[in-house]
DNA sequence: ATAGGGTTAG
């Protein structure tokens, strides 16, 4: 796609992206980066633990190797061949008449008409009135078709069809293959619904169900769906489980399967989710017979230092360049991913100067084989495009990701404005890290400049970028009212440069770009001109100018219309932004109004939804509400438990409160108890609610849903523990019975001997507020008289 | 042309 150089004036002001000297120019502008950073040499003189972790690999297979076809470059480095495009079996077109294809609504149909048909026959009716079935080569190609678009329950009903005609047995049947199982599971899978992918699994080995597959049956395909089941639910011990099956063979799930290249592959991703360095590099060590390949190192870097404690080299991302020289080494290319994962892995430690270095890498690789490239074409120079590694998009994203979220935004936008000079289009993923790192340093002009950006070419905000713009719009009101503003000057500009009318553009996704612009402009002059819209332009802003002009909720709340009628689903993440935003502005019956959308959308609420509820109710110092709240979340799982069997449940099934979620039930009952307007005969209860909840935690109360909380998680909690000292000097304040005064006086100085408040960190001063409750606390602790004089002492 | 693996934004 060409694109239109006028883009240039806004965005890359450098200059035509086809000559030479940008590249160059680029190249200086990077390395100059990377001298700058005093920490560069860091990684030269710092050698990992393991740094030859194929040591042991590599005499099996400089064998391999040898008939490994390379490049030789001029510089004497070995080059992998250029034409990386996987050679896959070409069907020559065969001369046998070419198969009559049918849509996968038309097999849904047959499927459903001969279904019916045959039923009929069974009870008895006229044998005449048979249909003929659809092949299971069909159905298994619209199990496919359904799958792909999506509609995994459209798959789902095909398949449970296909199983009930199975069970009237016959040859003309689509009785269900291991295909049809596997096709299904690869799709659930792709829509994150591996626990959906293993439920099928369990119905394809259940003996006696119609159409079972036999156990001997099951392949290394289909070992491998599972296998990556695992992965996605980034359950390591029981991907290790399968792995350790598929040697032995005697195991339940699968028969003896030799495990592949793509078996290990997916084992590491498992490991690579569960952040799981140490079991990653134990399976390498074991691939015995397999090659690594591009994906094996892939998935390697992408575990580096995804932990952030743990034994050494976590927090350290020289491992993954360790690994980048070894692949090249051993002639295993790395690609746009490879990189990707390499450039993340610094970004994670907050080393943007080494995602920059991994970056250079890159070109470094990209210049080679580009200059190698056109010595084999010869003197054809009429090839004008520039030469790109495959994917290489991802690791410009994660370069400007790693900047920008260590701070150095004008670094991202430089990296963003250079990409199209090498060739590479920024996604969708590119320009919504970038706008959230804007925005989290609160550069709203250079955010409008990307949301022009991708108004322009066409990249569709996705529904990750609405979460941010949610979320970041709360900050941004925030600084707005600490008196933190932003470059007004600045904003005029961008502004009059985009007030272009809506009339003449296309209604659709260009339009809807053009509000958040809007809102982001609103967000900054909120309060300032607070209704300077001009109705006729956008209906949507004229209507809700009628709210107070600087409501960051009607705002956050725009966003999300926005979105939905942009056609995006919101998820859960969505959801809780739009929590979050109800929780700060203590606008409970927006939240349960929310909460009220998720669960019809059929999203099941996890802890952080909750805790918003709770919070809102804090917020509020609503004492029932929050109760209320709590009890709402306990309760919700029953509901949950019994729904169709085919959804696939959230990793969550109850709700298993966080210490975090307790702790914003027990400040809502603080903050209404310090309320002065309550009478004292309500402040005793709540304090004594307090002290109560306390007990129950402590015994794991059922009723409460106590029994979900982990007590350690709870007693590590710093504010948890305040909060419980709180209710319990509040009590105290008005307890005159002195049996259960001592008693309370036991209590607390057990909780004072808590591992969280007892931790001697220089580095961390506890807040004066926390300071003072504990002061309170150890001197009503060691009182044997009436507290009140003592503390008043104090 | 019916089935398998890698990265990056909230």
């Amino acid at each position: 796609m060409r694109r239109n150089p006028e883009h240039h004036g806004v965005f890359f002001p450098i200059g035509s992206i086809h000559r030479f000297p940008l590249f160059f120019f680029i190249i200086l502008i990077i390395a100059a980066q990377i001298k700058q950073s005093t920490s560069f040499g860091h990684l030269l003189s710092c050698s990992y633990r393991q740094p030859r972790i194929f040591a042991k690999n590599n005499l099996h297979f400089s064998f391999v190797n040898h008939h490994y076809n390379t490049i030789r470059t001029t510089d004497n480095i070995t080059q992998p061949p250029l034409n990386y495009k996987k050679t896959k079996t070409i069907h020559k077109p065969n001369n046998e008449r070419p198969r009559i294809t049918i849509s996968p609504e038309q097999v849904e149909e047959q499927l459903k008409v001969a279904l019916a048909a045959l039923q009929q026959t069974s009870r008895g009716e006229d044998e005449a009135k048979l249909r003929p079935f659809p092949s299971v080569r069909d159905c298994n190609a619209a199990l496919a078709a359904f799958g792909d678009a999506g509609d995994l329950l459209r798959a789902l009903r095909l398949f449970g069809k296909m199983r009930k005609a199975a069970a009237y047995g016959g040859t003309m049947v689509p009785t269900p293959t291991l295909v049809t199982y596997s096709t299904l599971m690869s799709r659930a899978i792709k829509f994150s619904k591996p626990l959906v992918a293993l439920r099928l699994w369990d119905l394809m080995i259940q003996k006696r169900s119609p159409g079972a597959i036999p156990m001997e049956d099951i392949d290394v395909r289909a070992a491998n769906i599972r296998m990556n089941c695992f992965a996605k639910l980034a359950d390591v011990p029981k991907a290790q489980n399968l792995l350790q099956q598929m040697i032995t063979g005697d195991g339940p799930d699968v028969p003896r399967l030799p495990p592949n290249i793509v078996t290990y592959n997916t084992l590491l991703h498992a490991c690579q989710r569960a952040g799981d360095l140490d079991a990653a590099l134990a399976v390498v060590r074991h691939m015995h017979h397999c090659r690594p390949d591009t994906r094996t190192y892939t998935s390697l870097m992408a575990t580096v230092a995804r932990q952030k404690s743990a034994s050494a080299g976590r927090n350290d991302p020289s491992l993954a360049f360790v690994l980048l020289d070894e692949m090249k080494s051993r002639g295993i290319r790395p690609n746009g991913i490879t990189y990707s994962a390499l450039i993340d892995a610094c970004g994670r430690c907050r080393r943007p100067d080494l995602a920059l270095r991994g970056l250079r890498i890159m070109l470094m690789q990209k210049a080679q084989e580009a200059e190698s490239l056109s010595k084999m074409k010869g003197n054809q120079n009429s090839n004008k495009a520039i030469y790109t590694l495959p994917d290489e998009v991802g690791a410009w994203t994660a370069a400007i990701n790693a900047c920008g979220k260590a701070g150095r935004i004008q670094t991202a936008l430089r990296l963003f404005r250079a990409m199209p000079g090498f060739g590479v289009m920024p996604n969708t993923i590119t320009c919504g890290s970038l706008t959230d790192s804007l925005l989290r340093a609160g550069a709203t002009a250079e955010t409008l400049d990307v949301l022009r950006y991708m108004k322009k070419n066409g990249i569709v905000p996705s529904e990750v970028m609405y979460t941010s713009l949610m979320t970041r719009a709360e900050r941004l009101a925030k600084m707005e009212r600490d008196g933190k503003s932003f470059s007004m000057a600045a904003q005029a500009h961008v502004v009059a440069l985009d007030s272009q009318p809506f009339e003449d553009q296309p209604i659709g996704d260009a339009r809807a770009i053009d509000v958040y612009t809007e809102l982001i402009k609103s967000l900054v002059e909120g309060g300032r001109r607070s209704k300077d819209y001009s109705p006729g332009n956008n209906t949507l802003l004229a209507e809700t100018t009628t709210a107070r002009g600087d409501d960051v909720l009607v705002k956050v709340f725009l966003v999300f219309q926005e979105m939905k009628t942009a056609g995006t689903m919101p998820d859960l993440a969505c959801y809780n932004a739009l929590l979050r935003a109800c929780a700060r502005a203590g606008d409970l019956d927006h939240a349960n109004d929310v909460l009220r959308q998720m669960l019809a959308a059929d999203l099941c609420p996890n802890d952080t939804s909750w805790r918003q509820l709770l919070q809102a109710a804090a917020q509020q110092k609503n004492s029932e509400r929050a109760l209320q709240a709590w009890k709402q979340g306990v309760e919700y799982s029953k509901e949950r438990k019994r729904k169709r069997p085919f959804k696939d449940e959230p990793n969550v099934l109850t709700w298993k409160p966080s210490s975090s979620s307790l702790a914003a039930l027990l400040s809502a009952l603080l903050a209404e108890a310090k309320e002065p307007s309550i009478s004292s005969e309500k402040r005793i209860a709540l304090y004594r609610k307090v002290v109560e909840l306390y007990d129950k935690v402590l015994l794991g109360d059922e009723k409460m849903g106590f029994d979900r909380l982990d007590l350690n998680d709870v007693l590590e909690n710093q504010r948890v523990v305040i909060l419980f000292i709180r209710g319990m000097l509040g009590l105290s304040d008005f307890e005159d019975d002195p049996v259960r005064l001592e008693s309370q006086r036991l209590a607390v100085r057990s909780i004072l001997e808590l591992e969280c408040l007892n931790q001697r960190d220089e580095t961390y001063r506890l807040p004066w507020v926390v300071r003072e409750t504990l002061n309170k606390a150890v001197a009503f602790s060691r009182a044997k008289a009436p507290v009140h004089a003592k503390t008043k002492e104090c």
